[in-house]
RNA sequence: GGGGACGUAGCUCAAUUGGUUAGAGUCCCGGACUGUCGAUCCGGUGGUUGCGAGUUCGAAUCUCGUCGUCCUCGCCA
């Protein structure tokens, strides 16, 4: 008689010593087997652990058979009773001290050998992962990050219930917005040649339910952009997306600070305080070259423009009369790093736009006095005690230093401060360093559109003070946004936004957006801003990188169950894919030829 | 679109830098074994070296193209 599969009585990680004699019914999958050829052992493992099952010849002659011919991955389905192990304890196990002395064995499903073992130590490459993705998910690591995915959600639903939000699902089918990231488009059956746009925040809809009186309302969410991928971005995302009426940035801050503090405790056990650091964007960008910058370590950037305006050096007098800048990082006892370490830095800059990285050292010269030594040194020497009088470099530093625009100095600073980091070791392990950045500007000037673009979006406050500033230089105006960072990586970012028809008007102008545009594309918003809109704020937080860093993965890929890869396909379904010539004429929806040419290739 | 790393057995890697029949571990298959738990021991199967050209007496190795994976710049309001 086959064993009742769906009345198992306990989970595989279960069972102790205290269960001594029962009798059990266990599922799953058999992770591993051995057969002494008297006896056969036999591995099964769920989500919650493994137990070792035992098959005797003797006393159960059928069920041994069955057992030498089970193999990894078979879906089983044992009945038994708990035994001890006596002097065969496995302490590896947390269910160790204890066997099943299995009587009936059914085999539910054979497995074909799989492609990679089910196991947290193996190196298996993530093309094989991802396409063997559900042997891939069922490896505890996995399914523990999955779990804490889970915890966490539930952790922030719960907080927010608690403060009296509620969650209102916004759609996803909505429409194409200019500026920001591309969209992804659905093309609409009955409206041919329109097209819905996949949202990529619910961004005005939860403005639109603040007008509406929902007063707080929280949504965990699925957004799209259509752009290129990284190891922390992928093309659809979920976001813990939120909004407050009749608040200041404050209030969204310090309602935000504790539902991260609540995800942290419930998710990994971890106490974080409150409130969290904060940083205005200019003091980032001028000491980290960033407006995420990882406080764990320090390598700061120093401005040594007023010294290098005194030397002879042409690279940096070229940078400076250009109306740019010099600074650098002092790299403590950096001076023992070799020619080779910082000859392969300059190559990965140069990877990304630097035309090179000049490097000295601080060595102690004749009578103690220190001087400067390799490099670019002979341009710096003259003026040697400036450069340490301002730096506070002393003997045995390396100095790294930029000149060029304020832009890339900030880039290249940023990127040679962090490889430093990770090449020096100086990042701190289990240092969660969470941090607000605040007082972003309004505006950056785009060169290539000569136009400002909004540095958040186009909805965002801007200061009271310095709404002015938009009539006379709306590239100083700062606004009332926020972005939340931990450890160098951005984990929201949100800001009090525009809750009158006029300065929402203005703001448009000022991106560019003729009267017209803007009534095309916003008049929902212009029309509800009209019909009374209370002063409203929210953030949204990146909910997979949450998991990521709370998981402590490097990558997005490890806390989506099914994510897409590099090239933002999916290595599981091969979406994306083709659809039938039917479905194209149904649609309106021609092909360009040059498009068809390359899919007939 | 640009830069970089990589692609060899189902999986993870090697191949003395262009030289004999492309190896190892693991998995898998067969055999032995009554206390294994990374089982062990014996034997065995398994290869279009991503694909396509080229250079060469000879290519996994060099060149070009192409496809794919990863990292990254641009991009990501």
């Amino acid at each position: 008689m086959a064993i009742p599969y769906n009345k198992r009585t306990h989970m595989n990680g279960e069972l102790r010593k205290e269960h001594e004699g029962q009798e059990v019914i266990l599922v799953g999958w058999a992770q591993n087997y051995r057969d002494l050829g008297g006896m056969a052992f036999i591995d099964i493992r769920d989500y919650t652990g493994i137990t070792q099952v035992k098959f005797n010849p003797q006393t159960d002659p059928e069920s041994h058979k069955l057992a030498g011919t089970i193999r990894r991955e078979d879906v089983i389905a044992v009945r038994g009773n708990v035994i001890l192990r006596g002097e065969n304890v496995n302490p590896k196990l947390p269910t160790g001290e204890i066997e099943i002395a299995g009587h009936e064995l059914d085999l539910l499903s054979k497995a074909d050998t799989p492609p990679f073992e089910v196991s947290d130590d193996i190196d298996a490459g993530e093309d094989s992962r991802l396409k063997y993705r559900v042997v891939d998910l069922r490896r505890p690591k996995m399914q523990k990050l999955m779990r804490l995915r889970h915890r966490l959600a539930k952790a922030s639903r719960d907080y927010f219930d608690e403060q009296g939000f509620v969650e209102i699902e916004t759609p996803v089918l909505g429409k194409s917005t200019p500026e920001g990231a591309r969209d992804y488009l659905v093309p609409s059956r009955v409206y041919p040649g329109q097209f819905f746009a996949l949202p990529q925040s619910p961004q005005l809809y939860k403005q639109m339910l603040m007008m509406a009186g929902y007063d707080r309302y929280c949504q965990i969410v699925r957004c799209f952009r259509d752009e290129d991928l990284r190891a922390d971005r992928q093309p659809e995302f979920t976001q813990i997306d939120l909004e407050m009426a009749f608040v200041q940035v404050e209030d969204v801050i310090s309602c935000v600070e504790g539902a991260v503090q609540r995800m942290f405790k419930e998710g990994i056990g971890v106490d974080v305080q409150i409130p969290f650091k904060r940083m205005t964007y200019k003091e980032a960008m001028d000491r980290f070259g960033i407006d995420r910058p990882d406080m764990r370590f320090g390598l700061e950037l120093q401005d040594i423009t007023a010294v290098c305006e005194k030397t002879d050096f042409k690279i940096f007098k070229e940078a400076i009369a250009s109306g740019g800048v010099v600074k650098c990082i002092v790299v403590k006892g950096g001076g023992t790093m070799t020619r080779k370490e910082t000859d392969g830095l300059t190559e990965e800059l140069k990877g990304i736009g630097a035309g090179g990285m000049p490097v000295t050292k601080v060595v102690e010269g004749d009578g103690g006095k220190p001087e400067l030594s390799t490099g670019v040194a002979k341009f710096l020497q003259p003026v040697c005690d400036d450069l340490l009088a301002a730096t506070g470099a002393e003997a045995g530093d390396l100095i790294v230093c930029m000149p060029g625009t304020y832009a890339d100095v900030c880039k290249y600073l940023h990127f040679v401060r962090t490889r430093l980091a990770e090449m020096l070791d100086l990042i701190p392990e289990d240092e969660w360093n969470l941090m607000w950045v605040v007082d972003f500007p309004m505006f950056e000037w785009d060169e290539e559109e000569k136009r400002y673009c909004s540095l958040h979006h186009p909805f965002t406050a801007p200061r009271d003070e310095d709404i002015p500033l938009l009539d006379t230089d709306p590239g100083k105006a700062l606004s009332k946004a926020y972005d939340l960072t931990l450890n160098g990586i951005e984990l929201g970012g949100g800001s009090i936004r525009i809750h009158q028809a006029k300065v929402q008007s203005k703001i448009f102008e000022l991106l560019g957006l003729s009267a017209e545009e803007a009534h095309d594309k916003f008049e929902f918003l212009l029309d509800a801003l009209r019909f009374g809109a209370p002063p409203h704020g929210g953030l949204a937080l990146g909910f997979d990188r949450i998991v990521m860093m709370l998981g402590k993965c490097l990558s997005l890929r490890d806390v989506i169950a099914f994510p897409k890869t590099q090239r933002a396909v999916c290595p599981l379904t091969n979406a994306p894919g083709d659809v039938a010539e039917a479905q194209l004429e149904e649609l309106g929806i021609d092909l360009r030829p040059e498009v068809k040419a390359r899919k007939n290739a």
